[in-house]
DNA sequence: TGTCATTTGATACTCAGTTTCATCAATTGA
DNA sequence: TCAATTGATGAAACTGAGTATCAAATGACA
């Protein structure tokens, strides 16, 4: 089954319509392997309107199918979700994203839980690169490394 | 030196004019234990006009007197930085903040270099929890886990 | 094919944050 | 001490992202 049936059938199964606009919708974002942002996807997908595009990722990600993704400025990019539980690694010059997990960190994060009274509910992890195509294509780091020092 | 006083001799050192309005807006800012939006302060100072609060609050961030976190809907929260490098433990409830840092993970995210050819410039790591407060009071966990798993 | 709840989309709206620019105030230095 | 200079302010208008409305369209299923 490719990613393009599994999503739809996630959402069949879950009782939604499978309509034309959600499947216009499916077809463009699959295609973004370093995620999109909301707007992108209005502006590639001229079947659907502003609204059915707005509806229909907050759908997917409710559905688990997209990760969305809350950048330092401007708005959030959404991208394909693989891995059950993962977090991001981000290019802060060309916004494209890829998965990863590490065990010694979820285990430290676990571990984390009755410190004190807090009840922990979930967690996010983000890693910001100066990924290898933007550097070879020149992008410098220092530039970048001051606002993305997420200190 | 009071926390009052670190933050405008900062500012003053760097060059900043200390007026009226950054001043008002300091104090009223490091009021803030558990954090605040941006239009908390435009509400609470009015001796500050919107534009001045917003441009304020950027210089802060900027100087690195303020952390900027954005939260996964709404406004971003900001909580005056205590530890040079650290990360936030959130209440998904009453979205009061409190650092924290784990030397394993820094240690794991470290190792992540040239893992590939991205440069690492920086991480952010959240962790969410129901606040023991928030609990007590009768908040429940399972309403809140599912829109916060950020898995 | 008919039924009907779900979905759609044009439009208007909200909300957060920024730009503009005339005015104001802190510093400089004569 | 008093311009001159430059940085800071704030009302108001604007932008951009996302949401609400609601009549019309359309999938799903019998
Ligand atoms: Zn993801
Ligand atoms: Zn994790
Ligand atoms: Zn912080
Ligand atoms: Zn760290």
């Amino acid at each position: 089954m490719t990613l393009r049936e599994s999503i739809i059938q996630k959402l069949e199964d879950n009782g939604f319509r499978i309509t034309g606009s959600r499947v216009k919708l499916v077809d463009s974002l699959i295609k973004h392997e370093e995620g999109f942002t909301a707007e992108e996807l209005v502006t590639e997908v001229r079947e659907a309107g502003r609204a059915t595009v707005y509806r229909t990722i907050r759908l997917l990600v409710d559905q688990g199918v997209l990760c969305k993704l809350a950048m330092d400025s401007g708005a959030p990019r959404y991208t394909v979700s693989g891995m059950a539980h993962h977090h991001h690694i981000i290019c802060v010059h060309c916004g494209s994203v890829r998965e990863f997990r590490q065990t010694v960190i979820e285990r430290a994060l676990k571990s984390m839980e009755d410190d004190d009274g807090d009840t922990v509910v979930g967690h996010r992890i983000e890693v910001f690169v100066l990924c290898a195509a933007c550097r070879a294509a020149g992008a410098k780091v220092d530039s970048i490394r001051a606002e993305h020092q997420h200190s």
